[in-house]
RNA sequence: UGGCCUAUGGUGUAACUGGCAACACGUCUGAUUUUGGUUCAGAAGAGUCUAGGUUCGAGCCCUAGUAGGCCAACCA
């Protein structure tokens, strides 16, 4: 019997190996952000790894916040961090932790190295030592302060720690090889002088470590069985596993994956704060950001997230994936959740003229047809309603063609009965200013005499008993389909119809106790989610997606 | 320029690690449909960057080349 097992990728290959030659008994991974900016699309992808990862093989997945940097980092990061992978549905338990939680040892670890030769106080300033660091064709040359001895340097770096040196003017660097072809590995600074208050151990340090004495340090006090990062760390692996070896600590295994590249869409905390500060959108959370918070308000699910994530599956080599990859995901899940309700973005009034004027009738519609349990509701059905503006046409063709309403056309009106449009009037600057029908109380929908047969069938909503509301379309940010290829300012590229405000929108009056954060489809035109700026009497609707669209031919 | 990494339909990934390339998105047909949605059935589209080599046999191995990415921050 063939079992169809979905491939591996070359990670969880890599894993199953660790397990079954009995290097692991589990997998212990971890996220590790640093605090210094919101979570984008990209961070999304390295979530759902790596807590993907130790679901799936029954192990654990940290989380720990790569805060060696005072200069830029807060504490509010930290907490919209939380928000973010608690919303994508991931739980850490009680394994929060920072790296700034190890500065204790790490500094003990520092004057490990110098004890055993492997580092030294080098009072060059950057400039210079980065003159004789030769380049990646061209050796370097030893720094002046190299060969202090052992001593000297633990008085030096003790020093460094009691402030009695300004930033900058002296750095531990770890005692390598200044010839080799990866600059990472010529002499690389392990501590820095920084007189800045750090986000959490407040004044107690003026020294901080680096990301490659700290990263590596952290996994392996943590456990880590399997420290998964971006590619463009693979630079850094040789000296992940030099300080590994040097410290004699344990062996966490660094391994490096393909960055997320999004098409027409922007992927880096430098531009999106850019994009933010020179307000271009309306915040991080602005719904046309790739952030995880401008998702979630734009009407991403986490669901949506987790399948997009595993499609679009982890390699070693850099591409460009489709948003329309997103896009299905989320289709796919609100498919099946939302509610479908009428609303119409443009209106169009349509007299019924030989329905009474005074009437309402109400009519059962199905809430999802894809998910009986939905149940339905009740909506009026009166004398005036409207439809959308784009369902009628002067000059239609042919019938086959165009399904919608043109003089003389019918089309059924979903729930209610079929109608045939019998005039129109036109308004002087030739715009349409309302329509005129006939109903067919013989078509009512559900009780159908089945003599008339309809190719369209439109949303529509009572005139009189319609809600105001403000829809606000959105559209990709950037009109440029390989953001990373650009060569010019990426804000040339900006499209300026990425946001679109509908304010006089009319939706079904169901919506009236609709809430924040409830998302529904508006039939044949896409799905929405409420947005937080929406109050009782003013209510605004994201759109998150369009449906999938096929009257091409 | 020195080194490292990568190279499979339009796009993203597979190919049990040598046995004539699969899945998803997208595209196109048709059916169903009270959403031009969903669903269903089907199609087109790559011979795996190039050139050698090893082998009975290579997308998988070797060599060279080409293309792209990364590295010369007291950022991560």
């Amino acid at each position: 019997m063939e079992e169809n097992k979905k491939s591996l990728n070359f990670i969880e290959q890599m894993i199953e190996k660790d397990l079954e030659e009995g290097r692991h008994k589990t997998v212990v991974s971890r996220f590790p952000p640093e605090p210094n900016g919101y979570l984008h699309i990209g961070h999304a992808k390295s979530i759902c790894l790596n807590f993907g990862l130790a679901e799936k093989y029954g192990g654990k997945c940290n989380l720990r916040f790569d805060d060696t940097d005072p200069e830029k980092e807060e504490t509010k990061y930290v907490e919209s961090i939380k928000d973010n992978i608690r919303w994508l549905g991931f739980d850490w338990e009680d394994r929060e932790y920072y790296a700034s939680d190890y500065f204790d040892q790490l500094y003990i670890w520092a004057t490990d190295l110098i004890k055993k030769g492997k580092a030294y106080v080098d009072d060059l300033p950057a400039d210079a030592f980065n003159k004789i660091k030769g380049t990646p064709a061209r050796p370097g040359t030893p720094s002046p302060y190299r060969e202090r001895s052992v001593e000297e340097n633990l008085y030096l770096f003790s020093r460094m720690k009691e402030g009695a040196f300004e930033d900058g003017e002296k750095v531990l660097r770890a005692k390598i090889d200044l010839s080799s072809p990866n600059m990472h590995m010529r002499d690389p600074i392990l501590y820095r002088i920084k007189h800045t208050a750090h986000h959490r151990t407040g004044s107690k340090w003026c020294i901080y470590p680096t990301y490659d004495m700290a990263h590596g340090q952290s996994d392996s006090i943590e456990s880590i069985t399997h420290s998964l990062c971006t590619l463009e760390f693979e630079v850094h692996r040789p000296l992940y596993e030099w300080l590994i070896e040097n410290l004699e600590i344990y062996p966490s295994k660094q391994t490096e994956f393909a960055r997320l590249n999004l098409s027409y869409t922007v992927v880096s905390k430098r531009s999106l704060r850019e994009l933010v500060e020179l307000g271009h959108v309306n915040g991080w959370d602005d719904p046309r950001m790739p952030t995880i918070s401008g998702m979630k308000r734009r009407g991403f699910t986490p669901e949506a997230v987790k399948k997009f994530a595993d499609t679009i599956g982890v390699a070693r080599r850099n591409g460009l994936t489709d948003v329309a990859v997103l896009e299905h995901a989320v289709r796919e899940d609100l498919n099946k959740k939302a509610n479908r309700v009428f609303g119409i973005m443009n209106p169009l009034k349509v007299i019924i003229t030989n329905w009474p004027e005074d009437k309402t009738e109400m009519l059962t519609a199905i809430n999802n047809p894809e998910d009986p349990a939905a149940g339905t509701r009740k909506i009026p059905f009166t004398q005036e309603i409207y439809v959308d503006q784009g369902d009628f046409m002067e000059n239609p063709p042919s019938p086959g063609k165009w399904f919608r309403l043109g003089p003389d056309r019918e089309v059924r009106l979903k729930f209610a009965y079929i109608i045939k449009c019998t005039g129109y009037k036109k308004a002087e600057d030739g715009s349409i200013e309302e329509l005129y029908a006939e109903y067919d109380p013989e078509t009512k929908s559900g009780q159908d005499t089945g003599r008339k047969k309809v190719k369209g069938t439109l949303g529509w909503v009572s005139a009189s008993y319609a809600i105001n509301a403000e829809i606000r379309m959105y559209d990709r940010l950037f009109t440029t389909e390989n953001m990373s290829a650009i060569k010019d300012d990426f804000k040339n590229h900006l499209n300026p119809d990425s946001l679109k405000i509908i304010s006089n929108a009319v939706v079904e009056p169901s919506l009236k106790k609709a809430k924040v954060g409830d998302q529904v489809q508006f039939e044949r035109i896409g799905y929405f989610r409420v947005d937080e700026d929406s109050t009782q009497d003013h209510l605004i609707f994201n759109r998150t997606v369009t449906l999938r669209d096929n009257r091409n031919k």
